[in-house]
RNA sequence: GGUCGAUUAGCUCAGUUGGUUUAGAGCGUUGCAUUGACAUUGCAGAGGUCACUGGUUCGAAUCCAGUAUCGACCACCA
């Protein structure tokens, strides 16, 4: 037995990871078993560990860890992601710090610099993760960078290319100019921004002192204006229709033109139109052969197209445009405006529209498969109702193409080569080379052009569940033992850029890897449930973030209360799909809060460990047992059956946290609090069988808590048998759950509310537990069947209330109090007067209580309805309530 | 503007196809308890007309409709 009463997580959490990882338990190669396999949501390979990822991962594990006891081949996939423009972000800032442009490297020394920083911090995320207890199969780490991976999303492009759902167009795109690159609409997070309604006046061509007033939040734009619109049925512009009108600052003349799209309700009911610079004045540009004038360099700064303001960004021009349209009289307001910006998830930068050339893969067909694949249930959903999202995100009129190219270097280059106009798309130079010599003989590699865009990222995080194992290889044997995967844990905010993409890709491309018998067989979905995680928050319920700088320190919150206690504490509050609220520590610790929880997971580590501590001090001895203790082991052993029971139901749902949450009253509240104190031997001996019974419900609560809380479990499962190596907690089996005496359980509780009740008077008299009282309770059937024939029930009571003697009596004996045992009266004898007064008035109080919920079930009763309506075994319910009612009333009558 | 979700104890939340003694947990709170597992503790208590209004049903926290409040997501309103 350890001399410390605490328990030291630190010691015992870096002592097992290393003897678990020494073992190699958390590697899987593919065998006869049945695999149960989990691809990790890749982090951004220069990512450090925060609440999301910690709350994400604790699932995966306790999945994994469930899967590894019940015998499967338990196979939990880690890697990182190259998340090409966090990434690239990231190395450009570092550069210009060290004040080296990225324009000045080119892309193979930009390449170096970025490939030596992974290096250097990629993989940090890891290596945190272990400090979680995460069991994943660290072999198996891959990065969505490394050659073959690089290799599989080329040669994925170069396959949806040629099925023709690749195209390269001019488009209107979101532009972040930070970055300099295209991102997808995904990528753009709009917020409600404070901003100006500039209201501007432009003068009729041909006219001294008719104009037409606009309202515009982006003035500095007006440079590229080449139309004006008013609604055709509004009487206050009907006169402009056919006339043009004179650009301020720039003097172009341009048409107003009527169109139904301008709402005459907002602002002043005209608007301008900008083709170059707003997706819809984009639009009706397309529509009326309007010129595009693009006045915005790709670094957002103004050019000489704009005429005025030229060289300064668009911020600074606004301010500019707006000076000078004040100087010129055309500014006739101001208004206040609150209005949506959108900016880059990645930079922050305002995103500028912008007309650019782009790939586009097409995403109708494969967004309804996609689609089908969850409503039919291929992929199931955790909690379910996240299939509405879902749907509203994939379903045709909301589904757009997906712009997979990105003007960056740090990613995988598109592999399409260009001479002119003509495009070849193919694996390599050469390939593409071979292909352009059918129509240009002469041509040679000098004469092509690659692309100089890399891949979404995305784009190959959507073949992670494939591509980990290979399946893009020659070797398949990895790929069709493991696929399809069995769950996703991820958040529901990446559910369109990654959930759905990578279902479209198991759709799209498993048949193909895998062949037809495969997939007839088991299916192409990438997973067959995918459980999705809330939101971890903070106290105001705002995302957590690092530019926020709200999110709690991982790994300070791990030291602190150890992984196991950290584990609890984001689990318990983390029902699927629920975002959770985690709050710093407080100091007063008024409110409960996530750390709070994180507490109590510490806290019932030390409960574990001390409760270990007391079995390992008792000294054990052939003899019998003792009658309390053979009733109290009778009971925890049905109790631990009940609650297993209840827990595989739970998992089976996966209501982890309410399974967790269930173990946590059996060990604490059933275990240590009843039993092992029914238990407690008087002279520090317990008889072999008790001891034996106790170590073997221990050893098993410990194996159901393992996938929960991994290290203490371990630990403790080590102690109570002194095991050697090898005979390990985390490949031990899951305890199946054996049949109970439900009379038993009910039966114990009868006597947990008697001890209960002596307590309480006990208290409410000021009666201490030191003194010993005496117990009698009327003789009949049922109280003979509690407490005559096993000794064990009167020998139970005796111990945990203090009492002399339970006796069945017949007659109501002097100085007794009163009370009910189920139905049956019983009376505790105190040694001294009993207050009779006060004992009425609660006897009182009990009978009125009684008699109105009587008064309900004989009411039910007497529907004539809902006797032939209800089942039978309700009606049944009913009349044992009413029975039972009955009964305790004719009793605490008879006591008054 | 559209869609989805929420509203249960002071706080944070469970409540699994409507029915098990007239709702559960943790925390907080109140009272009592301290020399051998654990004060990172034990025992006991108080605390809820399940947002509101109607409806369906023999029966509703649970299903339906409406109202109120809050939240999230989507959407091109300059």
């Amino acid at each position: 037995m350890s001399a410390k009463a605490t328990y030291d997580s630190r010691e015992v959490e870096k002592k097992w990871y290393a003897y678990w990882m020494e073992h190699d338990y958390f590697r899987s190669v593919p065998d006869d078993r049945e695999p149960y396999t989990i691809v990790i949501p890749p982090p951004n390979v220069t990512g450090v560990l925060h609440m999301g990822h910690m709350l994400n991962n604790t699932i995966q594990d306790i999945l994994i860890r469930k899967a590894r006891l019940d015998g499967k081949n338990a196979c939990w996939v880690p890697g990182t992601d190259h998340a090409s423009i966090a990434t690239e972000a990231k190395v450009v800032h570092k550069l210009r710090e060290q004040g080296i442009k990225k324009s000045d490297l080119g892309r193979e020394d930009f390449l170096k610099h970025a490939f030596a920083w992974k290096e250097e911090y990629g993989g940090i995320i890891l290596k945190q993760l272990q400090l979680l207890g995460a069991s994943c199969d660290w072999e198996r780490t891959r990065f969505t960078m490394e050659p073959k991976m690089y290799a599989a999303v080329i040669q994925v492009f170069v396959k949806l290319y040629r099925s023709g759902k690749l195209y390269r167009a001019q488009r209107m795109t979101n532009w972040d100019p930070e970055a300099q690159t295209v991102l997808s609409n995904e990528e753009v997070i709009h917020t409600d921004e404070n901003g100006n309604l500039y209201h501007v006046r432009y003068r009729m061509e041909g006219t001294d002192d008719t104009y037409i007033t606009i309202a515009t939040s982006r003035p500095e734009t007006i440079m590229a204006d080449t139309a004006l619109a008013v609604h055709p049925d509004d009487k206050r512009y009907q006169h402009f229709h056919g006339r043009k009108v004179i650009v301020p600052l720039v003097g172009r003349v341009v048409p107003v033109i009527p169109d139904d799209y301008v709402d005459p309700e907002f602002g002043t009911g005209a608007l301008k139109i900008t083709p170059a610079h707003d997706p819809n004045d984009y639009e009706l540009g397309q529509k009326y052969g309007l010129d595009v004038i693009d006045i915005l360099t790709p670094d957002g700064k103004l050019n000489e197209l704009a005429q005025v303001a030229v060289g300064l960004d668009r911020i600074d021009a606004r301010t500019e445009v707006v000076k000078m349209l004040k100087e010129s009289g055309d500014l006739v307001k101001i208004e206040q405006y609150r209005t949506k910006v959108g900016r880059s998830e990645r930079t922050n930068a305002v995103v500028e529209p912008r007309l650019t050339l782009q790939w586009f893969m097409k995403m109708r067909e494969t967004a309804a498969t996609a689609l089908e694949a969850v409503e039919n249930g291929e992929v199931k959903f955790h909690p379910d109702n996240m299939v509405n999202m879902y749907r509203s995100w994939l379903n045709a009129e909301n589904v757009r193409d997906w712009c997979v190219s990105r003007q960056l270097w740090w990613g995988q280059r598109i592999p399409a080569w260009y001479h002119g106009e003509e495009v070849y798309v193919a694996q390599t130079a050469e390939e593409a080379l071979e292909e352009a010599r059918h129509h240009h003989p002469g041509l040679t590699l000098e004469d092509l052009q690659q692309d100089e865009d890399v891949l979404d990222t995305w784009f190959s995080s959507w073949l992670w569940p494939m591509s980990v194992f290979d399946g893009f290889g020659e070797d398949k044997t990895e790929l069709a033992y493991y696929y399809p995967t069995n769950d996703l844990v991820t958040g529901w905010d990446i559910m369109f850029f990654w959930v759905a993409r990578m279902i479209m890709a198991g759709y799209e491309f498993s048949e193909d890897l895998l062949g037809e018998e495969f997939v007839a067989e088991h299916g192409r979905q990438p997973f067959r449930d995918v459980y999705f995680t809330g939101m971890v928050r903070d106290e105001k319920r705002r995302k957590m973030s690092k530019s926020l700088g709200n999110s709690p320190d991982a790994l300070e919150l791990l030291r602190t209360y150890g992984a196991d206690g950290v584990r609890y504490g984001m689990l318990s509050s983390a029902a699927a799909g629920n975002d959770i609220i985690f709050d710093a520590p407080l100091q007063d610790g008024e409110a409960l809060n996530e750390s709070q929880l994180c507490e109590q997971g510490r806290k019932f580590c030390n409960k574990i460990f001390n409760a270990n501590r007391l079995i390992q001090g008792f000294d054990v001895a052939d003899r019998d047992p003792d009658p309390a203790a053979r009733l109290a082991t009778e009971w925890i052993e049905a109790r631990l059956n009940a609650t297993i029971t209840e827990v595989d139901r739970m998992m089976a749902d996966y209501r982890l946290s309410e399974a967790m949450v269930t173990l946590y009253r059996l060990v604490w509240s059933d275990f240590c609090s009843w039993y092992l104190e029914a238990i407690k031997p008087s002279d520090g001996t317990l008889s072999r069988s008790t001891y034996d019974a106790a170590v073997s419900v221990f050893e098993r609560m410990m194996t159901l808590l393992h996938p929960f809380m991994p290290f203490i479990t371990e630990e403790v499962w080590h102690q109570l048998r002194h095991r050697n190596e090898g005979q390990d907690c985390i490949v031990s089996s899951w305890p199946e759950a054996g049949d109970y005496d439900v009379e038993l359980l009910e039966r114990f509780s009868r006597l947990q509310d008697t001890v209960t009740h002596v307590r309480d008077v006990r208290n409410q008299r000021g009666i201490s537990h030191g003194e010993p009282l005496r117990l009698a309770v009327k003789k009949n059937a049922s109280t003979e069947q509690l407490l005559g024939g096993n000794a064990g029930a009167g020998v139970f009571l005796r111990g945990a209330g203090n009492l002399a003697s339970v006796d069945l009596v017949d007659g109501a004996p002097a100085n007794g109090l009163p009370f009910l045992i189920g139905n049956d009266t019983a009376y505790l004898i105190l040694n001294g007067e009993v207050d009779l007064a006060a004992e009425r008035a609660q006897t009182e109080e009990e009978l009125t209580r009684l008699r109105g919920f009587l008064k309900g079930v004989e009411k039910k009763l007497s529907n004539e309805r809902f006797v032939a309506n209800a089942p039978e075994g309700v009606v049944a319910l009913e009349r044992k309530k009413q029975a039972d009612a009955e009964a305790k009333i004719a009793n605490l009558e008879k006591m008054l």
